[in-house]
DNA sequence: GCGGCCGTTGACGTGAACGTCAACGTCAAC
DNA sequence: GTTGACGTTGACGTTCACGTCAACGGCCGC
């Protein structure tokens, strides 16, 4: 039956995590290149796991925040030692907080941007309710969220 | 007086600027290029005013949150027409409010790259608190702020 | 047996954001 | 008067993150 399909040993082709994630083969395949993935392989076919598509996720999610390849990559081989020798980990932990730091203060940079763009909103809907306020439309229609693709038919738990 | 360097009349050379935001020349002749700021000139050397001052502050902080240059020119030029025609004004806050959802998005991925990383943070510590303790080192240590240089000899507002 | 679709491996191309270098002008200091 | 710091304009080089294309193999349906 179905809930097979949700079983951590299910396994992906290439093109079904492109369409899930929106990426190309030629993404996937280049992030293999660098090290990011490493799938393993039926023949020459690329067979993804569980795993895989995890650590798929947190490459695009970095990728969103602005990091790049590499950086994720270094991300990526600090978890991969989390059980190595205990001078890696406190090397490996004084870089995560690095990484922490940087995220905060980018997260401070998106704050102080948010506000001026919120503050240049107001300025101008304050114009146009004076001047035209046959223009002002309100914050925006239903605007489908970018509901991401299942191939396997299942629904990403849309409660009962 | 000192005073004087900090009425907006003030102006800038490129490597005023460059020194203070850390920059390099070519970078800002890129920024010219593609039409994020156009200093006056005197004779044919740029002269900064602290209006591009302020746009390059804004570049700076579009460029750290992800921004292409291409998307922070159209910001920079949204605020332009800010004064423009009404349907035209209408358009900006449209697109003003698309950048206001992405940014909240990022934010959003931001959240959530800092609690895993938070997470193996705290595992990280927790195992050294069990193998080696004397590894451990709390948070970090003073942490020079990167204290941006001014070059007139002014304090950032050291609180008199 | 062959046309499609999926997959593979090179290899080359591309756009963004600069870096680098050459060749030149200008002005103050020595 | 020449050295050196600062400025200018091209023009070419480089890195990153892929896109694109060629050439090939495997399998399914007809």
């Amino acid at each position: 039956m179905a809930a097979e399909l949700r079983r951590p040993e299910r396994t992906f082709t290439i093109r079904q995590l492109c369409v899930e994630f929106k990426v190309t083969p030629r993404a996937l395949r280049f992030y293999e290149d660098k090290g990011l993935l490493s799938p393993a392989r039926e023949g020459l076919n690329r067979v993804y796991n569980h795993r895989d598509r995890a650590r798929l996720t947190l490459i695009l999610r970095g990728k969103r925040v602005g990091l790049s390849l590499a950086e994720i990559r270094e991300i990526l081989d600090l978890y991969k030692v989390e059980d190595g020798g205990a001078t890696q980990n406190a090397k490996s932990l004084r870089k995560f907080r690095e990484r922490i730091v940087a995220l905060e203060a980018q997260r401070e940079d998106i704050e102080h941007a948010l506000s001026e763009l919120r503050g240049a909103c107001e300025r101008l809907e304050a114009h146009l309710a004076k001047a035209r306020p046959d223009l002002l439309v309100e914050t925006g229609g239903p605007q489908v969220p970018p509901q991401r693709v299942r191939l396997d038919g299942l629904q990403t738990a849309t409660a009962k």
